[in-house]
DNA sequence: GGTTTTTTGTCGTTTAGTCGACACTTCCTA
DNA sequence: TAGGAAGTGTCGACTAAACGACAAAAAACC
């Protein structure tokens, strides 16, 4: 469960519903011009054109805003991938850790350092949705009712939480290296540690050229605000 | 003076001045979409994710807040214009023209049909705003002392008045031909019978090429929404 | 023609956003 | 290192926006 950590508010009111989303906009503007750390709340208020108090009335500070925002944005793009695909296989696997590299290399490359806090919150962000979209998953797979029952065998839990771990943790490391091998060509290669234990569940995998394409068929960007796309596309 | 019919509210509050921008901008999206006459009031608001009630608060109806958007725009657009010049000359006397030529031209273009009330609107707002540009203008300038007060001469009021009413005559009897002549060719041809009225006022004309310039160096969209802006530049 | 259906305006009441002010921390520089 | 500037977080009083509901006008329909 995700603790978005927002306010008494009632979520359904059109002015909260706005208000949030001017803050969360005039943040992607700002990520675009500077580092987070750089970025003062009174800025933010001030850009999305509402008073600094109301920044308080939602969010406790900068950090509460980024990570809902984040989190929005990391939890609609894997069920989007995942939805692409009409159920589990390698393919939808794949897009998953292939979406995860795009998602650490663009956030890399539109905010401008330091990124200390963000670090660990994409991390933990990333972990968190993997896990509840491929749990979710699992638990609606045909073969749920059998392997759940097995004595011995791991549970659907514990699959999708090691998976997630593993999916998020081959990305990191591949975004660690100091001279990356193209994704499309990283990915394939590590991918058989990651499905290994997914096994039981998975479709076999398609010929089709399905594999390079980067979280199904949207452009790595397709996850960042308007301003960063636009500063992406002209760096 | 212009009557904007706003309702007592005060024009300072952010919540105004944010409300009227989320306004504007949803009509400038729906009239992208649809001829004015078909867009209800339900409509603007539900774009601009605003209550129905608060637009009531703002415009009488949907009319008046198209009076509002097009008369900033026009005001503003006419005032930059003339900005770009030092002083009245034959130049910003033509890049006045020029100006109300390409704004209808682009009304026409963009606006679906039927533009039935826009037309009115349109004349009654530029010729204001003209007249109101040129006597600021007029009132300025360093012979306005010995002109006004030579009896029997025109006041500047009258000849802002007969100027703006000669300049909109113009633009109208230029947009309505059916096989129109390029706009940098008619200009010049019918400003010596605009000019004529405001021979004590105007410099002589450079010889710089500047004439054909539209709207002083600003493309003929530039007095139109974004969304606008974005289905013209793909039509 | 008459009858649904949609759109328009306008009410109270409730809730969110604004404002000014305050005490506090942090950072910078004289 | 003292002090000024800028950012943070919170308070209570005021104002604008949301909501549901209503009647009446317009449009759409048969």
């Amino acid at each position: 469960m995700l603790i978005t950590q927002e306010k008494t508010k009632n979520p359904e009111d059109p002015r909260v519903v706005r208000t949030r989303r001017l803050l969360v906009d005039a943040l992607n503007e700002l990520m675009g011009e500077k580092s987070f750390d750089a970025i003062t709340v009174s800025e933010i208020a001030t850009r999305a054109t509402l008073n600094r108090v109301t920044f308080y009335a939602h969010f406790q500070d900068k950090y509460a805003l980024l990570e809902y925002d984040l989190s929005n944005r990391v939890q609609s793009q894997l069920q989007a991938t995942l939805d692409d695909h009409p159920q589990l296989s390698e393919d939808s696997v794949h897009a998953l850790l292939a979406f995860v590299c795009s998602f650490l290399e663009n956030a890399e490359r539109h905010c401008p350092p330091p990124r200390g806090q963000m670090q660990g919150l994409m991390e933990k962000l990333l972990k968190q949705h993997i896990y509840e979209v491929l749990l979710d998953e699992l638990q609606h797979h045909p073969a749920y009712k059998t392997k759940s029952n097995k004595a011995g065998s791991p549970s659907v839990q514990q699959t999708a939480m090691v998976t997630a771990w593993a999916i998020y943790g081959a990305a990191f490391q591949w975004s660690q290296q100091d001279k990356r091998q193209p994704v499309a060509q990283f990915t394939p290669e590590v991918l058989p540690l990651i499905t290994a234990n997914l096994a039981p569940y998975l479709e076999p995998r398609t010929n089709k050229a399905a594999p390079q394409r980067v979280a199904a068929g949207r452009g790595p960007s397709a996850l960042l605000g308007a301003s960063l796309r636009f500063a992406f596309s002209f760096s």
